[in-house]
RNA sequence: GGUGGGGUACCGAAGCGGCCAACCGGGGCAGACUGUAAAUCUGCUGGCGUAUGCCUACGGAGGUUCGAAUCCUCCCCCCACCA
């Protein structure tokens, strides 16, 4: 068995192990799961890094396990949460679980003759379980005493007014007997997820010593930030999703493409599976040319590809090489739909681009690049306005119909990076 | 329950009768420099067909005043100490 946990080590995936976990798995093949909570119906960047662990898990020859939680995504986590949530109702969480099984689909190699990657969701077990039951078999090894000194009851004790839920209290026993249950059916000895979910992990660590006498293990990852603090997958504009519909691949990819340099040289460890020695050339690579962003952009690459598949990352790619490379000049206006399509966008009536044309104040706020007239005049007198390309000067200027390309669209652009397309429809104004 | 201190824009925090759409810091946006980095520097940061104009806004509701974020009354919420 090559070394799981030296891989992980070197990554930069380790925050932290049970005792003998490293043995363990460098001991013979083993079967690991990450669980993943259907609270959305997608998931996002945060998520990539459990998703991760369980890759590499698979590379070196474990068994993955995906446990999608349709039952526990009933209850809700308390982990990291100062106030109680919303409960989901069984439709949505159902439809998030399916979604979300979706996408870890991609990840995943589920064909594998030797260690086929497998997909769990615990509302199989949880959805069935007798109250009764639970009660006798498994609530009797959990200490409330205990339970109420974890980190994220204790927290919620104290915030006074709110406080938690028996649900939420609850929450603990449940995951617990998720791993439990694996451990019986699937034979799974070892956990891995975000180290938030420690409490959760021991916890069902001590379960299934107490029923069956088996030491099982756990393994947690650290919670990113970015360099400048802001939570891995968090933009000012909001979070980088994996589903094309929310987040488009053009979106994604400049995710990565944006990240800085030192953020980037982690990412490649993190989140591709260059090899040690790939990750120090692309390092020097991109130290000896830094506006290559040669780091950035592997990053980008292998991780669109993996989300989006070859056809995202050729409309991202394509996008991108439009929009910061050349300059719009003589792409058609066939080639501009297709590469703008992932762009926001809004529609104008041609006719209101005839005569002297329409205010590009207006467009702005129309493509929503300015939240308010206000805002676009001042985007205009601070120079970072440009239509087709050019600057616009002067907060009275007019778009006409003789710019329009082809006479279907007008390119809007605020700032460096942030571009809008206004579609010209047929009609008056 | 008592006493004291507070609630101001995205956040923190000044202002304490007109000069207040509200100092300052952070954040955000844009510009310069660069590499679609970082750091640094500059400008902007309520809305409105740009207006010595109007509307909205200093916890809520009333009131005093020519005029209130600023004073008064009641209410709501937070914090500290006491019970």
């Amino acid at each position: 068995m090559s070394d799981l946990i030296e891989e992980f080590r070197w990554r930069g995936l380790l925050q932290d192990l049970t005792d003998g976990a490293a043995e363990h798995l460098a001991a013979g093949q083993r079967t690991c799961y990450v669980g993943f909570d259907p609270t959305a119906s997608s998931l996002h960047v945060g998520s990539l890094l459990p998703i991760m662990a369980l890759v590499h898990a698979q590379r070196h020859g474990h068994h993955p396990i995906a446990l999608v939680g349709g039952g526990t995504g009933l209850i809700g986590d308390p982990s990291g949460k100062t106030e109680e949530r919303r409960l989901l109702s069984l439709e949505n969480a159902a439809a998030n679980a399916e979604a979300i099984r979706a996408q870890l689909q991609r990840f995943l190699d589920f064909g594998s003759r030797n260690n086929p990657a497998r997909m769990r969701d615990n509302l199989d077990w949880l959805g069935e379980i007798r109250m009764v039951d639970f009660l006798r078999d498994t609530g009797k090894h959990f200490r409330v005493n205990e339970m109420l000194r974890k980190e994220s009851v204790r927290r919620r004790l104290q915030s006074g007014d709110t406080g938690i839920s028996y649900t939420e209290f609850s929450y603990l026993l449940l995951q617990a007997y998720d791993f439990l249950e694996l451990h019986r059916r699937e034979e799974c000895t070892v956990q891995l997820g975000g180290s938030d979910q420690w409490g959760n992990i021991t916890a069902g660590i001590d379960l299934i010593r107490r029923v069956t006498g088996v030491s099982a293990h756990g393994v947690v990852l650290p919670l990113l930030t970015t360099s400048t603090g802001v939570k891995l997958g968090k933009t000012e504009t909001g979070t980088i999703w994996l589903d094309p519909t929310r987040t488009s691949p053009y979106r994604f990819y400049q995710y990565w493409i944006n990240a800085t340099d030192d953020d980037a040289l982690r990412y490649l460890r993190l989140f591709t599976l260059l090899e040690q020695d790939e990750v120090v050339r692309v390092g020097e690579a991109a130290r000896a040319e830094p506006a290559a962003r040669h780091a950035q952009r592997a990053v980008a690459e292998d991780m669109t590809w993996r989300v989006h598949g070859e056809d995202g990352l050729t409309r991202a790619r394509l996008a991108t090489r439009a929009l910061f490379g050349g300059s719009l000049e003589g792409l058609t206006a066939d080639e501009i739909a297709d590469i703008f399509t992932d762009v926001p966008w809004s529609e104008v009536p041609l006719g209101e681009l005839a005569g002297d044309g329409t205010s590009v104040v207006d467009l702005l706020v129309g493509a929503r690049l300015a939240g308010s007239k206000s805002a676009a005049r001042r985007a205009i007198e601070g120079g970072g306005i440009y239509v087709n390309g050019r600057c616009v000067e002067g907060v009275d200027a007019r778009a006409t119909a003789r710019e329009a390309i082809d006479g279907r669209f007008l390119v809007l652009r605020k700032g460096k990076k942030n571009y809008a397309l206004v579609r010209l429809i047929r009609g008056g104004p």
